[in-house]
RNA sequence: GCCGGGUUAGCUCAUUGGCAGAGCAGUUGACUGAAAAUCAACGUGUACGCAGUUCGAUUCUGCGACCCGGCA
């Protein structure tokens, strides 16, 4: 056993691919521990909208309130804690997960900005400038920075922004890896389009049928529906049907669609991965990871 | 059967007497503290068919086909 103390796996793909349930498995297996790496399960009360599976044990779900601020940073902590107790522990951490960023800080060791995303006062100022103000200001602060980002993506331009007028030093001097201490197999769950489409698609029915809605307006009631938590797929548009911007029907069909344009940014996120080995059956992950134990 | 309205991109629909364009869908890409977020790129299709008017018709006229209303 001792041979797995520095080890890792992480399951990757798009959603609806099966992740959860082969971390399970492979949990069962190889007495390994699931840590899941989805930014929208972390939320309590979003469960049926995000598929929360609770049929068995898991890390780093129904973590915070909807209101809570949580970012890849808080991420990184709480998972790589996890994998250190559980090496230590002499358990297999099993990282599953279709948020990419929160996957590869972790696995990869990205050495986040130490600047904190709320810093209300300078951020309120420049969310306040112009798309174009805004990107001049970056290129002349950081010009490497500002290469790399679309001038109309408001969102990212900021935050560098902040990061280098906070710091003192250019955004993209900060990005860089720490390799971490761990092996690690990579395990891609592949797929075809239109398969993963309809199962989305059946999945959504699914959860209408299982009460999304209800859940929808028990989570606005209690909380503001402005907060980030709601801007989730499976949320938005059930709360556009809660006001009246969409029929029930609309509002369906717009779940079923951003969930297939979120399977091609999931895709293009992992793609060029080249560590990454993709397989389609369950058991070959299998197979995959008693090699990989053994080595 | 009669009277209207319609037939244009996979879908919903614009538009124009000089060989057509939006939204959605779809496809591709970026991504280091909101990431299920945010942002960028990609539009040739017999303009229902045939005939006529015209230098030129998808646009006007006629006939036909199909669809949707209303009246019988």
């Amino acid at each position: 056993m001792s041979k797995k103390s520095n080890k890792i796996i992480a399951i990757v793909g798009p959603t609806a691919s099966g992740k959860t349930e082969w971390a399970k498995k492979l949990a069962l297996k190889f007495n390994g521990k699931v840590i899941s790496a989805d930014s929208r399960q972390i939320y309590r009360g979003f469960d049926i909208g995000t598929g929360k599976d609770k049929s068995f044990r898991q890390d780093l779900i129904d973590i915070i309130e909807p209101f809570e601020k949580f970012t890849v940073w808080d991420y990184q902590q709480l998972a790589s804690n996890l994998v250190n107790q559980y090496f230590s522990m002499k358990s297999l951490p099993i990282i599953a997960g279709g948020t990419g960023l929160y996957l590869y800080a972790v696995l990869y060791g990205y050495i986040l900005p130490g600047v904190k995303k709320e810093s209300d006062e300078l951020r309120k100022k420049l969310e306040k400038l112009s798309e174009n103000t805004l990107y001049e200001k970056l290129k002349k602060i950081d010009l490497a920075a500002a290469d790399k980002i679309d001038p109309k993506n408001k969102r990212r331009v900021i935050r560098a922004l902040e990061v280098s007028i906070l710091s003192k030093k250019p955004f993209s001097e900060f990005q860089k890896k720490l390799k971490p201490k761990f092996k690690t197999l990579i395990i891609g769950i592949k797929t075809d389009r239109e398969t993963i489409y309809s199962k989305i698609d059946a999945r959504v029915e699914q959860m209408v049928k299982d009460g999304l809605v209800e859940e929808v307006r028990g989570l606005i009631k209690k909380y503001q529906s402005d907060l980030p938590a709601f801007n989730t797929i499976g949320y938005k548009e059930i709360i556009d049907y809660l006001r009246g911007k969409t029929t029930l029907k609309e509002s369906i069909l717009n779940i079923k669609n951003n969930t297939h344009s979120y399977v091609r940014r999931q895709e293009t996120w992992f793609k060029k991965n080249k560590d990454i080995k993709w397989v389609s059956r369950y058991e070959d992950a299998e197979k995959l990871t008693h090699k990989f134990l053994k080595k």
